[in-house]
Formats: C-alpha cells, sequence, structure tokens
DNA sequence: ATTATCTATAGATCTATAGATAATGC
DNA sequence: ATTATCTATAGATCTATAGATAATGC
C-alpha cells in the first residue's frame, strides 16, 4: 500500500494520480481502524507515500479530512434502503419482497465502504449521533409503510402487531448484525456468518407473522 | 470533579482517599468518551486533581490503566443475563418470564458503569472482540434453552421455529437498543425511549409467538 | 524505612506553517 | 505564473522516568 517517496517539486503527468481521493481513502482506513485520535496526519501521508504537509493543500486540517470522508460517504446513508425501488411488487408477495430488501441490504452494507463507515462511526461515537437515529428512524419507517398496506389488504392480521412495531422487531435484529458482524475488521467468515443469520432470521419473523 | 492541586510529599491521612479507584474510575470515563488514544494520562491525572506521575506508581502504564479497568468491568459480562436466576417459575407462563428477562437486562444495563463499558468498548473496536460474540451467544443459548423447553411443553408450537432462532430473534433488536441507546451519552429521554421500545418489541414477540 | 505524592525533564510524536523546488500549461 | 510536491522547523502535547519531599507506621 506504502508507495516510495517522490523527490521534490510537482510531479511529472505520469506520476500524478488523484491525491486527494487517495488521501480520503487512506483517511477511511485509518479512521476505521485507529480512530480520529488515533490517527495522525502524518500516518495518513505515509499510507499514501507522500510527506505530510501534502495534506495541508487539500485539507484544512486534520478535522476537514475527517468531515470530508464523513460527507463523501453520507449520501448513501448508513441505514439506507430505498435503493430497493420496486424491483418487486410489494402487494402481493410479501415474504419475497422481504426477501429482497434484506438482500439489497446485505449487498449494500458488506461492499467495503459501508464496511469501513461503520467502523469508523463507531470509533468516534457516531453511532450515538443523531445521523444513525435518523437513518434508522428512516429505514423504520419506510418498512412500516409495508407492514400497513399488507395488513390492509388483510395479508397479516389487524389484530396482531401495528406496523411500527413489527417494523422495529423486524429490523432491529438486522441492524445488530450490521453493526456486530459487518464491519471493516469483519473476516470473510464473519460475514458468511451474519449473512445466514439475517437470513434465518428474515425467515423466522416470515413464518411467524404470515402463518395462517 | 477537578480537586484542587496537593503539595508535594505524602498527603496528611484525612486527605488521602483511594487514589486508585479514583483514578480507574476517572479512566473509565475519560476512555468511554474519547477513546483509548483520545485520553492521555495527563488527563486522567487532572480528572482526579494529582500530578500525572502519580498513574505510574499504581500501573505499569497507560495500557495497563485500560486493561484493568476493562477487567474490573468484566465480571459483570457484557451482555450477562444469568443474574436473572429463577425468581420467576420458567415453565408454566412464558411471557411472564420474558418480560421479567427483560426488566433485569435494563435494570443491570441503565447503570452508569454498563453505559460506560459499552461506550468504551464501541469506541475502541472491543464490540468487535470475541468477549462480545461470546456474550451475545451466551445470551443466545441461554433463552434458547427457554423457548426449547416451551415448545416441548406444548406452549410454542413445535413447528413455528427452532428454538435458535427464536432466540436470535428475540434478542437481537434488544441488543442493538442496548448499543444505541443505553451508552454513557444517553440522556434520560434516550433511556426512556429504549425502554419503551424494547418493552413495545417484548410484547410484540410474545403476541406473535404464543397466540394460539 | 516506607508510602504517596510532587517537580523537572528527556525524548517521541503530533499539527501546522514557511519557504524551496521542479513540472505544467498558458 | 501556477500547481504539486518537498524539507525544515516551531511549538504543543504525550509517555515515562529520576529524584525530591513530607507524612506515616513500625
Amino acid at each position: 500500500m506504502t508507495t516510495p517517496r517522490r523527490g521534490p517539486g510537482r510531479p511529472r503527468k505520469v506520476d500524478a494520480g488523484d491525491t486527494k481521493a487517495a488521501l480520503m481513502s487512506a483517511a477511511l482506513r485509518l479512521f476505521a481502524r485507529n480512530g480520529y485520535a488515533g490517527t495522525s496526519i502524518r500516518s495518513i501521508a505515509r499510507e499514501v507515500g507522500l510527506s505530510e504537509s501534502v495534506l495541508y493543500a487539500h485539507f484544512a486540517g486534520k478535522q476537514a479530512i475527517f468531515d470530508a470522508v464523513l460527507s463523501a460517504l453520507g449520501p448513501k446513508n448508513p441505514l439506507d434502503i430505498t435503493a430497493l425501488g420496486s424491483s418487486a411488487p410489494a402487494e402481493d408477495d410479501p415474504p419475497h419482497y422481504l426477501r429482497e430488501l434484506v438482500r439489497a441490504s446485505l449487498e449494500e452494507w458488506e461492499q467495503d465502504d459501508a464496511r469501513l463507515l461503520i467502523s469508523m462511526m463507531a470509533r468516534d461515537g457516531l453511532l450515538h449521533s443523531s445521523a444513525v437515529r435518523d437513518a434508522v428512524s428512516a429505514m423504520r419507517t419506510q418498512v412500516s409503510l409495508l407492514f400497513d398496506r399488507w395488513i390492509t389488504a388483510g395479508l397479516i392480521p389487524a389484530d396482531l402487531a401495528a406496523p411500527e412495531d413489527l417494523a422495529m422487531s423486524f429490523t432491529g435484529f438486522i441492524g445488530l448484525t450490521r453493526i456486530l458482524h459487518l464491519h471493516a475488521e469483519a473476516t470473510d467468515q464473519d460475514r458468511a456468518q451474519a449473512r445466514d443469520e439475517i437470513r434465518r432470521h428474515t425467515e423466522t419473523f416470515i413464518r411467524v407473522t404470515f402463518r395462517d
């Protein structure tokens, strides 16, 4: 990962890459592994093979790098699932739709960047931030709209539970698994187990909720 | 919190408190708020109103303080619920037993130390450690033994789901809420919401699982 | 003599800045 | 002239240690 130091002066065209992007990628990895306080400007520069002062040409300071990294990954909301779109019709086959939703979420959450983001947020107390709170509640609201429709359509008994409560119980386990097992340092085995458990939870939930 | 500096020399008997305990308590609070790298020996000493070198009289170094703090809270396993004991008979009233289990867990998890521990672990990547993995799986195993008994006793339909799967889905949401809402910086309002959501999840789970 | 503190300091590392250097693109 | 890098360095802060100081308890 560490490239050899360049000499002084502007580098030849051939050698010039996207320094800013390289710095942000290195910063993300280091912040995720060691946290904000545990990551030095120096270590970020070293990781990219540049001198420390280069960072000040691209960012106002350490905090600015952190913010830039965070907001670069921000648009993909930590727990956003709107990406699912309408690939499956919600009305007629709830189990299929739930499986599809879980599949799409897992696919996004297993990306390297998504996992690095989770680790970085955990290390710097951002799991407690309103951003996460909002993301969780957004996902919950979205899912509860689904349950609401299915209750209206008679696919779920109306007296079973409120749509919000079903949404809460359904998404809770999935969120926990994401935090505990889909982080930056998760091994392939961890990830396989996470997928497996989320799928089992999904099937349990479907079986328990949609039995007649 | 910050007490005024003493003069040089051993303090008079009256002034001498349990320095080691005070240092560990301050360290816990700071590690929870700022993480290992974000907490200096200096800041711990300042918090207790002593000079930095005092810490080296009590601990080998910074890492030793961290380890001491962690292992002092260790015996209370992060997600341990054995403390519940047999306050309620498991056999005849599963809903009551589950509510009792949740109540006991919440009571423990709302303690200041438990919340500080959660924050400290999150900040230093210990949520990914085998200690947490083991604690989660211990709780799950314990709960799944309950479900197993209730299935055997005919209180839960045998074809509904495997006891392990029920345990997973039941405890998942509770674990997530603990991490997201029962940390050191949680306000009273956060905690009230956490309690409420965990109770609603419990009721939903009971209603869905034990309907006839 | 032992214990619990202090002051002073060494040496490492960190953030940030000033100013030099060399390639680029007009 | 501008851009992208470098070297050198200031000044802050950090961990850890050496050695002084004063109360305690035998």
